[in-house]
DNA sequence: TTAAAACTATAAAGCTACTATAAGGTCAAT
DNA sequence: ATTGACCTTATAGTAGCTTTATAGTTTTAA
């Protein structure tokens, strides 16, 4: 198959497809004489899960990493499910950032309503102010 | 007082301090002789507010935005408000979306323990066979 | 006094994960 | 013959800096 039916198969477009290949997260496909690249079903799999990868926010280089061990398979798992739990504990620190900041934002938004000019703005004095209690 | 001296005071690196400069967030602060920059406390203000602004989470642009409204005081503060409200709906779905992916990495680390080998890796298969239900 | 350390300047590249644009070659159909 | 859809490479743009390179200036220590 060619990059287009890939692309379309898999849901990306085809300079990520390239890309990916690029940056050596898909091997190289084979080449017809015009020099349009072919793909294999395997192609497809190694697209898959890289998107998938993707989806549950992995990088590009941890997706590479998993590779690796997918690579060897030998060796334990340990390494894979280090790599998930880092993970997983750097989305819970985002999410917890993230509540902290919507704390101060909704507190921020609460000193003002939309009855006055700009010069008397309860949100532009908090904010020049400095009086966000960080955590 | 010079970049270095400024960059103490507010706590950025001097690097960032020309480069809001650059990108007309700070304006350009006189020269010495030996074309070192001098700032006055105006702008010592104007970048701790650009720094408040920016562990709010505002880009900027938004921050841009913001300044736009400071310089114009007569205009009512709509504006700055609904930019909030905005930001503040922002935050709020990514804060949803991060807990449906924290539910979805826990439930694939449950899939395996650490005593496998790569090959029997139930992570590594959970991602690779795609029963990951979205949301 | 001089040499090193610390500071300043500009310009350009690097980072992440793509996306978009440009300029062109290939192929099937009209 | 030419239109349209597809493919190729190379390059630039996105956000918000950080890093590197190269060079001039000031301050401090020997």
């Amino acid at each position: 198959m060619r990059i287009g039916q890939l692309a379309q198969l898999v849901g990306v477009e085809t300079q990520t497809i390239r890309f990916y290949e690029q940056q050596g997260l898909l091997p190289p496909p084979d080449r017809q004489d015009n020099g349009y690249r072919v793909y294999t079903e395997k192609h497809g799999e190694g697209l898959a899960f890289i998107r998938r990868c993707r989806i549950l926010g992995l990088s590009l280089a941890e997706i590479h990493e998993l590779q690796s061990y997918q690579d060897d398979p030998h060796q334990p798992c340990t390494a894979v499910n280090a790599l998930l739990d880092d993970h997983i504990s750097h989305v819970r620190s985002q999410i917890t950032a993230l509540q902290a900041l919507e704390k101060q934002l909704v507190s921020l938004r609460a000193s003002c309503n939309d009855d006055r000019g700009v010069e008397a703005c309860g949100v532009l004095a908090g904010i020049s102010e400095g009086n966000m209690h960080q955590q």
